[in-house]
Parts: structure tokens; sequence; C-alpha cells
DNA sequence: ATGGCCACGTAACGTGGA
């Protein structure tokens, strides 16, 4: 099995990008964030066409994610039910395979635009919730894959040389990323060899991607079970190269599991 | 020089992203 996460930064705009890759990556399962459209607006039919069929929760010009997957996701559930929540920021699915029901929960992690600020205490809560909502699915499911926009980079060296500021990286942040870990979970990419200066996201502006000026803040967080059988993760920067990308790559990580 | 880009919504900028 394979599973994927990309922030899109509007699907509206990298549907046809989203497309080809699948196309060029027949992935098992794709995890979606920043669809940035309302619920209404999602083109199934797109992803019909080419073999894959979806769940979603979108809102109008902010957030909203998605998993498009070959087999249809069961016991869907969209935001965090501890956390009251206008954003959609949360979807979550059930996929049978031979190694077992794997539980796939795609989030979209707030940013918290600075450190002291409203949004960045939004983002602790809302990061604290999260950790309460993964602790209960993971008393009920023993494969579970926590993957998505985390907007934190959990350690220095995912976080290019010239990075000025504290979001992304304050103590805080690394600590609730550190509370949902300690539930049991582990960080697929740092499970394997990895090149230096491996980041997932670039800034648009100051030729961040030209500079490999970024950060990794997109992750495929797995559960004990799933790291005995997961068999790589890697980002594929290939995305991030075409014309109007989005500014975060795909990570990709194999699990030795085939849907049914 | 602390900006620079991109997407959105609503109609020439303001907000948000990270």
């Amino acid at each position: 099995m394979m599973i994927a996460t990309w922030n899109v930064n509007s699907l509206k705009i990298r549907l046809p990008q989203v497309i080809d890759w699948l196309q060029e990556n027949p992935v098992d399962v794709l995890c979606l964030q920043e669809l940035k459209q309302d619920t209404e607006f999602f083109d199934l039919a797109s992803f019909e066409e080419i073999g894959y069929t979806a769940c979603w929760s979108g809102q109008k010009t902010y957030n909203g994610v998605a998993i498009i997957s070959r087999t249809e996701g069961k016991d869907i559930v969209r935001n965090n039910p501890l956390f009251e929540d206008p954003q959609q920021r949360l979807i979550a699915a059930t996929f049978e395979t031979d190694q077992g029901p794997i539980r796939v929960i795609d989030v979209y992690c707030p940013n918290g635009s600075a450190v002291g600020s409203d949004k960045y205490e939004y983002k602790l809560a809302w990061y604290k919730e999260l950790t309460n909502f993964v602790k209960s699915e993971m008393e009920k499911h023993q494969h579970v894959v926590l993957t998505g926009d985390f907007n934190i980079a959990p350690e220095d060296r995912d976080v290019h040389e010239g990075y000025k500021g504290d979001i992304l990286i304050s103590p805080p942040e690394r600590a609730a990323l550190q509370e949902l870990i300690d539930l049991g979970l582990h960080d697929s990419f740092r499970l394997f060899e990895q090149e230096e200066k491996s980041f997932s996201w670039w800034d648009y502006r100051m030729m961040g991607f030209r500079r490999n000026a970024g950060l990794r803040i997109d992750h495929i967080l797995i559960s004990e079970s799933l790291k005995q059988i997961c068999e790589f993760c890697w980002i594929d920067k290939e995305p991030r190269r075409l014309e109007r990308p989005s500014d975060h790559a795909p990570v990709v990580a194999k699990i030795t599991a085939t849907l049914t």
C-alpha cells in the first residue's frame, strides 16, 4: 500500500497537477490539504475517471481536506469530535487491507501565524485536542496513519539554515508534536536514510525552491505495527518544479499491505 | 530594506499562508 500526503494550496488550481501526479504515481491513498473550495465544488468525477474514489470536507476560501483512494474509506469522521471548529482541517477513514484495517487520519494543522498570537494559541489548543482524538483512535485501531501538513518542523535538520523567526519551530510547537509521537507513532521519513536538507515546503518568495530554502513540515506518522512493515518514505520534489506549483511537495510512504 | 510570491474574494487591494 502506497500512501501519500500533499498540501495542494487550492485544489481548484492544482486539480490537473493532482490528476497527472496520480497517473504517474498510482498510490492507493492520497491525503490532500488546503482544498480552498467549498464541499459542493469537489470534483469527484475527475478522480473517478482515473479509478479513484474520495471523501472530503471543504469550506469556502480556506482549509479543506480530502482522502483520495482506490477503495472506499469506511467510518469517515470529519473534524475532531473533541474540538468544535468551523475550520475544516481533519478527515479520517478506515481502509481494509490484508494486514487488517488501517485507520488513516488526514490533517491540515493550523499555521499559527506568529508565536504568541491568537492563531498560535489556537494552534496549540488544536494540537492538544488532536492528541486526545488520536489517542482514542489508537485505542480502537491497531494500525494508524496520521498524515498531513503539520506546520511544525520536528528538528533543526528539518529547517534551512537561513530560516528567520520562530513560528513552526518554537519549543511549545515541537512539544505538541512530540506529544503525538509519544502516543506511539513514528515519523516514517526518519526510519530511513535521507539526504541532508530534505524539505517538503519552500517559500514562493526569494526563490525559495531554487535555493532549497525550505522546511520539512509534511509528515507521515505511523503506529508501531506499521513501522514493522514500512518499506520507504520519500519526498517527491518533481511537482514543485512545475509551472504554478503548490508550495508543498508530496510525501510518499510504502507499507507492506494490500488494499482489499 | 524584515519585502520579495501566490490564492482568494471582490472588483484594486486586504487577508492568509509558512
